[in-house]
DNA sequence: ATAATTGTAACTACAATGGTTACAGGTGAT
DNA sequence: ATCACCTGTAACCATTGTAGTTACAATTAT
């Protein structure tokens, strides 16, 4: 299955936050451009605030970035929304049979090969600032 | 979520096949390896079929390499059992606001991203061979 | 012929996801 | 102080992908 579109919004949403740091961010606001429901919005929001990437205040509130932009990344952004503990892109098989010699190496073999290729993915994500996302989009525009 | 262990599955099963290439490789038997039913064994087999990876036979037959393991890599593996097509490694959110500056544009700007970093990932599967998963199982062993 | 095995369909259980309603509690404006 | 507004969270639902299982027709070697 593919990597949960909580992170597609997550980026959306700080785009949002950046463009839009005038205006009062409420999670009603935010679904509108999004285009889905307020609450998946205010979770998704929850996930950032925990990881520190925004400022967000119950009551009358609305939310913003913690950080200037440009030290925001999307591997940041992904691990704050990603319910799979990193390491874990790939799934193993779980207990293979022990008294056959594949069984018993393949997990210690493949762990080695799927550990390079996570960290190569996040290693893209990790160049990629929230900057970036914002300057493409708003060139995108014009 | 994280990629299906059909995945890990398959890698299992060729190795299987390149390791035991002088026995006779029934779906029970490998299931007795993975230690699955032999059922999704046969599942994954067809997969690895239809791209021309293993050879199999109905009736009394069992599975082999269809190609030896040193021309055998595992983005062609990845690509075989995985329901997704390539390039949506990341799932987008659908129908963002096209009135909204970062909704009419982010799904382009994400895709760029998403694309570099999903590649990342299968470069480094394509540059490992079954043959050195095997080599390394073996060597684990001693 | 017989026994073994594949390929597939059908069903089940389970987990993640995203959407939705509901509501208690906080906050700013007046 | 009240009030309208908003957040945070729980609860529930429908959908989807996954993996395991049983069952069986079709196929093949012996």
């Amino acid at each position: 299955m593919s990597i949960s579109s909580r992170f597609a919004v997550a980026i959306h949403i700080l785009a949002l936050l950046d463009i839009n740091k005038e205006g009062r961010n409420t999670s009603e606001f935010i679904a509108g451009s999004v285009n889905t429901n307020p609450v998946v919005i205010r979770r998704v929001i929850g996930l950032l605030g925990k990881v520190g990437l925004v400022h967000t205040s119950p009551g009358v509130g609305g939310a913003s970035l913690a950080r200037p932009p440009r030290e925001i990344n999307l591997l940041e952004v992904y691990r704050a929304v990603q319910n799979d503990p990193p390491g874990e892109l790939f799934a193993a098989h779980d207990k293979p049979n022990p008294k056959c010699l594949v069984g018993r190496n393949i997990q210690e073999t493949l762990d080695t090969v799927f550990k390079r290729a996570e960290s190569a993915m996040e290693k893209e994500l990790a160049k990629v600032t929230l900057d970036q996302i914002v300057f493409d989009l708003v060139r995108a525009d014009r």
